[in-house]
DNA sequence: TCTCATGTTTAGGT
DNA sequence: GACCTAAACATGAG
């Protein structure tokens, strides 16, 4: 569940309930935080930076991340406990296996949405900047790295490699400066293609390099191997994805 | 039944 | 401090 445009969905999904300016009148599950800080508190807003899902209070907010695991049921419930369960007068909020936490900061003061790829205040210029000042950085993590991709995963980080033609090894500071203008645009590209075809339940379908066994250009096998800091998993084809080192 | 994976933090070592 | 590794968390697809 957890890349950027699939947080999106939730949030939108929450906005449909129109429960901003409501009361949370009972809260449950087993995350350790403090849940009477939540009970009687009215929701500001609800919103969404990178893989984050935020609640907003006037005061403080409530962090939920995905993990790798997570889920969450709106107005329904799994048979296992939920980790935290947000229930309104209309509607119930219900979060699994997910990292939960209470910021004690309105949400504007802890994020800065230009650095979130799915914002309206996304800015690229900013971006191009943060990779420029990473010249060391491999490709395959400055598109992991959240400080400059807010919302980009694995899946995006195969997709955009690919069709930037960029071999996943190269060295940031080795890439000429119109390639790593393809990479902020193309991140940002297609985070909204990997957004419209989730709402579709087509985005595997579409996947080019992502789990892959053969590259649709080249016809020939794809290289998977396990690469970088994280040691994620990068499909790429070593005839069409070029090596700037 | 078993392996693996859309992720991140933290603790420990060198 | 920089850099690396492993562990921890925990669900479901194939």
């Amino acid at each position: 569940m957890p890349e950027g445009p699939s947080i999106v969905i939730l949030r939108e999904e929450v906005a449909a309930l129109r429960l901003n300016g409501k009361e949370i009148l009972h809260v449950e599950g087993n995350s350790k935080i403090d849940k009477d800080r939540l009970i009687h508190q009215q929701v500001i807003d609800f919103k969404s930076w990178g893989k984050h899902f935020l609640v907003c209070f006037e005061n403080f907010t409530l962090r939920i991340h995905f993990m790798l695991f997570g889920l969450y049921k709106i107005d329904g419930r799994k048979d296992t406990p939920a980790r935290l369960s947000l229930q309104f007068a209309n509607a119930e909020l219900n979060f699994y296996s997910c990292s939960v936490k209470i910021f004690d900061q309105p949400a504007y003061e802890l994020y800065d949405w230009s650095g979130d790829i799915m914002s309206d205040d996304w800015n690229a210029e900013k971006a191009l900047k943060k990779l420029k000042d990473t010249p060391k950085m491999l490709a395959c993590d400055a598109l992991l790295n959240q400080d400059i991709f807010a919302g980009s995963g694995n899946i995006i980080k195969n997709e955009v490699l690919f069709r930037t033609r960029i071999h996943p090894l190269s060295q940031i500071g080795k890439l000429p400066q119109e390639k790593l203008v393809e990479i902020v645009k193309e991140t940002r590209n297609y985070s909204f293609d990997f957004l419209t075809w989730k709402l579709e339940f087509t985005l595997k379908k579409h996947w080019l390099a992502h789990t892959k066994k053969m590259c649709p250009r080249c016809r020939i096998p794809f290289i998977k191997e396990y690469l970088g800091k994280t040691k994620r998993r990068s499909y790429f084809c070593t005839n069409c994805q070029v090596l700037y080192f």
